[in-house]
RNA sequence: GGGCGGUUAGCUCAGCUGGGAGAGCGUCGGCCUUACAAGCCGAGGGUCAUAGGUUCGAUCCCUGUACCGCCCACCA
């Protein structure tokens, strides 16, 4: 039922309101709408089939009434669906895509578009679904590629000089041919436009035009025209006022005007003509023929192009506003990829076929006169007749394309016509997150539509989401089977994690391809938050939880971890709102598993332990307390949109007087809290540990061993930082002993790593392969003289010099120094080891 | 036929205005260190599809080519 398009669009919506809504911001998004009324339409008929009856067998009301059931039962499922998700969805406003209010709004509407003239009532080839047995518009045509035929077939000229070859993939319509057409430049027929030729089996004569339409290049140069069949062959038609023949009814079956073939099925009587024609010589030859044959959307069944009575929307004059709205900037498409596809949309777009010969959806609002004849267009049911005072109305039969009601939602749901206080507050809305591939049949049509009634564009922002792809990158659909179920998802790894990882896995413009590894790995990291809050929270048991407000991060006097994980988390803080602002969800994502797992659980936490654990300065630990209290508040509401169960739950056992962690303010960035020197110092230390951490891997100390290490610091700054903080190396290197000098020389048999300009020496025992040391510090070596060489190639180049940025210049001056450093002190520490080598 | 997008580590993908090639997973090595083995600490791994061009400098900009994918049109 939940499919992961649903998640997807109702995720990305949902961390994006919950965003706005802490930040304080009284924005009005529109609701990813369950648009099922074709859908469940569908669903309805195929129940029906299996009771061996259409909806024809009942009345409208009983067919109606049976939709609603379904609906309701399938609404209802899917809001429950997804709030497991953790979202939220109004089966209220659900309801309202056919509830009176509507209906209203689309009579309204409908009314002046027809009074503008933008509505009409004509005879066009529309597309046709014979089983659906209603018009489709072009956009609910899906086309197939097939291998088919095309078949040459001779039409005798009447004056019997001659005859003409035409090509045709589809033959039996030549029942219904009204003309022979060429191209009027075509030297082959020179002679023979303006003569009757004689249709093969019907033996009709009908005439051999000349029209630009036909292209000289393919098939025989010859078209037969098929007015009644083919939109172009219609179009040709109306230039040389040719007649219509109407050969099939609306189940494909051929009718009266297909003489002996009356009744037949279209394909059976297409072999049958073709045999036919084989018989009495008229078909000159069969090609095997690759084209694309279009389906209905529905059902899968083959459409037929069809001349019928039908509304439409001139759309021409709407798609203009629209383009201009999006040009002017005043709604943002985003992606910004997709505007393009927009406009080329918007600037060939035909005609809208509204009218659908079902049942489900709104009647159109159009009464014809029993006894004038009159066409009354109301927004109200008309009593009588205006003309004849007449009461034998009756109303047109069709309905309304399901896209026009939708086209109207952002402002119909506030209630228009009404002026209501919702439509001034929330018109134009602020955002529209949905899937590209309705781009056109929803989007373009809303902002077409909120133009044309509110003169306004009903949303500033439209976020266009990727599609949900399998491993393969094939579309996800149930009747694939590949299809990824969300809840199956929900159930084994969590709603968090799987919310998370659709955030994770939306980059602007590309597909997500859904993969179970992947919401696995997210949900190692929903459990690391857990026990990081577990940890914590067992660290503050006997702190009491402050008042809601006042509550503040402390920066005075505060050590060292705990003044650089503020001024990360301030930093990252203005970073995520702003990848929220321009929906880079990814980006968000990954800002904060990175600051949540490698900075505030890998460093932070860490080095706060001794602190937090530490007995004998209980002051120090109060204090680390109440920052510590802090910083899970404000991470967890960083989270929260992308994990709202898990935030929700630890937020309320932090503290279970407060209100829900979804209407907590969400953290702002405070200029007081960036602190650069923290920022630098913490750089080091933390260089400092890694480099001894990797000396240790590297040269397979076990863990266990504690290590003696110095360290030569040429800076005084660099000494003060090291001085202060070397419990923190001490602790997380696991040292015996660490001696800090500044310009220290280097110990016999120790192994040196080189953090910006201190070394540090980790003394290593006798027992460690001299050989193994010695590679490690080869290795090093090679890496940095490959770097050393390109950076002084660079500084020699002159025009680097002239023409570079002097900025780059100089990082590139700083980083060639730094190299330069490191590379005398390898070969340095690489001579010593020669010699012990040598010596022993 | 027209338009759009993709090609980056073994896999899946980031890389927003040209100056350091990155993440997750997987792999390898070492650890049951009192929040977490769903974990911790380290390591290895890429001619950024290809050929040119612009530039002091190109994964990034331009052009061509190859392969993959999507959308639109549907010349019978």
């Amino acid at each position: 039922m939940l499919h992961m398009g649903h998640a997807l669009n109702n995720v990305l919506q949902d961390i994006i309101i919950r965003f706005k809504r802490m930040q304080g911001c009284n924005t009005l998004w529109m609701p990813g709408m369950d648009h099922a009324g074709i859908a469940t339409q569908n669903v309805v008929e195929q129940e029906l089939a299996r009771e061996g009856l259409t909806r024809h067998d009942l009345t409208r009301e009983e067919f109606i009434a049976r939709v609603w059931q379904w609906k309701e039962r399938y609404g209802g499922v899917i809001i429950n669906q997804l709030k497991r998700l953790g979202c939220s969805c109004d089966w209220s406003r659900e309801r309202f895509t056919m509830d009176e209010g509507l209906s209203r709004a689309v009579r309204e509407v409908f009314v002046r578009l027809y009074h503008d003239g933008l509505i009409y009532r004509g005879d066009y080839v529309i597309q046709w679904c014979p089983r659906c047995h209603t018009a489709i518009s072009d956009l609910e045509v899906e086309y197939k590629e097939v291998n088919g035929h095309l078949w040459n077939v001779r039409y005798p000229l009447q004056d019997g000089t001659g005859e003409l070859v035409v090509a045709t993939t589809r033959p039996e319509t030549m029942l219904g041919d009204t003309a022979v057409a060429v191209n009027p430049e075509d030297e082959r027929f020179r002679g023979m436009v303006g003569k009757q030729v004689i249709l093969p089996l019907v033996n009709r004569a009908i005439p051999d035009i000349a029209d630009p339409y036909v292209s000289m290049e393919f098939g025989t140069g010859a078209l037969k025209i098929t007015p009644a069949c083919d939109p172009n062959d219609f179009a040709v038609a109306k230039r040389h006022n040719l007649p219509l023949v109407k050969i099939m009814d609306g189940s494909a079956i051929i009718n009266e005007n297909g003489g002996p073939y009356q009744g037949q099925d279209r394909y059976v009587c297409r072999e049958n003509i073709v045999k036919d024609l084989e018989d009495q010589g008229y078909l000159l030859g069969r090609e095997p023929y690759l084209h694309n044959v279009g389906q209905c959307y529905r059902c899968k069944t083959d459409i037929e192009p069809s001349v019928s009575t039908q509304w439409f929307v001139k759309i021409t004059p709407l798609a203009k506003e629209a383009i201009a709205a999006v040009v002017e900037g005043k709604t943002r498409i985003i992606p910004p990829g997709w505007e393009a596809t927009y406009f080329e949309w918007m600037n060939n777009i035909r005609d809208w076929c509204i009218s659908r010969q079902i049942w489900w959806g709104h009647r159109i609002p159009v009464w014809y006169c029993g006894g004038c004849g009159k066409t009354i267009v109301a927004s109200v049911d008309p009593a009588a007749c205006p003309d004849c005072k007449g009461l034998k109305l009756s109303q047109d039969e069709d309905v309304l394309d399901t896209w026009f009601s939708s086209a109207l939602w952002p402002f119909s749901t506030l209630g228009w016509p009404d002026e209501t206080a919702a439509l001034k507050t929330f018109y134009p809305t602020s955002l529209l997150v949905t899937g590209f591939d309705i781009l056109f049949f929803w989007v373009a049509r809303m902002m077409m539509m909120g133009l044309y009634v509110m003169k306004e564009v009903p949303f500033r922002d439209v976020y266009l989401h990727a599609l949900v792809r399998d491993e393969n990158g094939e579309k996800m659909s149930k009747s694939k089977g590949n299809s990824i179920d969300p809840l199956e998802m929900i159930d084994r790894f969590g709603a968090d994690a799987f919310r998370f990882t659709l955030a994770a896995y939306t980059a602007q413009g590309r597909d997500v391809r859904m993969s179970e590894e992947r919401i696995e790995g997210h949900k190692h990291f929903v459990n690391k938050i857990w026990n990081a809050a577990r940890f914590s929270l067992m660290n503050l048991d006997d702190y009491p939880a402050p008042a809601a407000t006042g509550a503040k991060l402390i920066t005075e006097g505060a050590s060292l971890p705990e003044r650089w994980i503020i001024h990360r988390l301030t930093l990252v803080t203005t970073e995520i709102s702003r990848q929220l602002d321009e929906y880079r969800f990814n980006e968000a994502a990954s800002s904060l598993y990175q600051f949540i797992w490698h900075e505030f659980c890998d460093w932070y936490l860490e080095l706060m332990k001794p602190t937090l654990y530490g007995k004998d300065q209980p002051e120090k630990r109060t204090a680390a307390q109440a920052n510590l209290y802090q910083l899970l508040s404000a991470i967890l509401k960083l989270l929260h949109p992308f994990m709202p169960f898990v935030t929700e739950e630890i937020w309320q056992t932090m503290d279970d007087r407060r209100d829900s962690i979804m209407v907590s303010p969400y953290p702002a960035f405070d200029p007081a809290l960036v602190d650069e020197e923290a920022a630098r110092e913490m750089t080091l230390i933390m260089g400092i540990i890694t480099a001894i951490r990797n000396i240790r891997g590297e040269m397979e100390i076990p863990p266990a061993k504690k290590l003696h290490v110095s360290i030569s610091a040429p800076e005084d700054v660099s000494r003060r930082v090291i001085s202060t903080g070397s419990h923190y190396i001490t602790h997380q290197a696991n040292l015996e002993s660490l001696i800090l000098g500044n310009e220290t020389a280097e110990p016999k048999g120790s192994i040196t790593g080189i953090v910006g300009d201190c070394r540090v020496y980790v003394l290593l025992e006798d027992t460690i392969d001299l050989a193994k040391k010695r590679a490690k510090i080869e290795k090093e070596l090679s890496r940095v003289d490959k770097d050393l060489e390109q950076s002084s190639k660079k500084l020699a180049n002159r025009d680097f010099l002239a023409k570079a940025d002097p900025r780059v210049i100089e990082k590139e001056q700083e980083k060639s120094r730094d190299l330069l450093h490191r590379h005398r002190i390898l070969e340095e520490s690489l001579k010593k080891f020669r010699e012990i080598l040598t010596t022993s």
